[in-house]
DNA sequence: CCGCCGGCATGATGCGCGTCATATGGCGGG
DNA sequence: CCCGCCATATGACGCGCATCATGCCGGCGG
């Protein structure tokens, strides 16, 4: 990881919709109190148990958010460009929860505690979409632990995938495709069950033509075939 | 469930934690806009699906939040007096994901949407108060989900009653008390599992003085007997 | 070029727990 | 007083999936 300089800042704020409207003199002092940083895959940005600083929001690249439990770990949430990372945290002064891990080469932004207090404080706007942002967190951890009860792994993976699907998939003519590397590990984390079934429902899967394994990506040659095959309700 | 009148508002309102600071003259209009519900046992206050028109904040008693899904249904949480339930529904303007059933009797407030919205913007300390109560509700569900998955059921339901016994335990000469009603159904459906399941590890329990079900009451003579019955790592 | 390792794949086995069935005791209504 | 309803309880059975084990393939360093 490297620290980045001020004129990378400058853009990166520009970029980030939670920034660009901001008021000219805050946004000068944010300017002044943030940092870019940059890591690589596999890059731990904080470990269950750390002490939270500063909220850290995604310029460009992908973290996801792991709890470890006894049995085995739990991908919470994967976070994309633009959504922030570890906020519950930072705002109850608590040690972080959860593991924050790079997905693959990332820019991060970082905003010491006290500075985003203000900016909530002063900016209602601001304030507004955190609330957003927290709302739907809860929202799809929600509908995760709903999902996550009583049905079947196969169900849960074809569950991921639609909605994967329905987030960041483009519509090709050979199906919906998914520009995402997922290992098997992460899937399985993803859904709460072992490697070894996430890859016997996945293989099965790519040999029966329903949701096909290449590379950096993957794709719904039939997204009505992948809803049947583990007979999901729809919710996204 | 029948509206109350004024003067019960009124005095609603100076219990609650998060309208008692209010500067006086928001308040006047809460007291305007706000309404008085009484509830009883199994009352519904909303289906999963009804439109979110108005924050319901519990003034004394208990609703638990229950989300259904085809395998049965998940209660997410249990909200007690001074809490909101179903915040955020309403601040994104979308149907109730879940249903809020009434546990006992029960008397609730209910803002408007508007109403609620005009707080927000105009308190900060009272936006404030709402953010500390999402991130709170973030981290339950956060738990919630890690615990959820590979361990077994047993493992959860003891987890359950020691998170409980932190929460609202009494410690008595018999053992730490939870005065709390708690069907066997409801047990299942807090730890995700089926009836008949959480009737097998109660009444073992029960024959073994682990975890004692008394009427109105849990009690449990002896928590690291409790924690070891089912090695759970304790984490509240 | 070979050995090592990490990701993927597949088979065998056992057990937790969901499912179905049946029994008992308390409680309210006709 | 009896009957139906509900919560609690207990047993039998089977399936899904975690667990363990083994093999294959591609990449990488010595």
């Amino acid at each position: 990881m490297s620290t980045l300089h001020a004129e990378r800042l400058r853009h990166a704020l520009s970029t980030l919709a939670m920034f660009k409207d901001l008021p000219a003199a805050l946004r000068q002092r944010v300017e002044g109190m943030a940092t870019l940083l940059e890591a690589g895959k596999g890059d731990e940005l904080w470990h269950a148990g750390d002490s939270a600083e500063h909220l850290t929001v995604i310029v460009s690249g992908r973290v996801k958010v792991v709890r470890h439990a006894d049995t085995g770990d739990v991908i919470l949430e994967i976070f994309t460009a633009g959504e922030t990372v570890g906020a519950v945290a930072v705002y109850n002064r608590m040690p972080y929860p959860a593991s924050a891990i790079v997905m693959e080469p990332s820019v991060l932004l970082r905003l010491p505690r006290a500075e985003w207090f203000d900016l909530i404080e002063h900016d209602p706007g601001f304030s507004r979409g955190m609330m957003l942002e927290l709302t739907r967190l809860n929202m799809a951890l929600t509908r995760k632990l709903a999902a996550m009860h009583g049905t079947r792994v196969d169900a849960r993976i074809a569950g991921l995938f639609l909605s994967l699907a329905e987030r960041m998939g483009r519509t090709t003519e050979a199906g919906i495709e998914i520009p995402m590397t997922l290992s098997r590990q992460e899937i399985a984390e993803l859904v709460g069950t072992t490697v070894e079934s996430a890859i016997r429902v996945m293989s099965r899967w790519n040999r029966e033509g329903v949701l096909v394994t290449a590379r950096e990506r993957f794709v719904i040659p039939d997204r009505d075939r992948l809803k049947a095959e583990a007979n999901v309700t729809d919710e996204g």
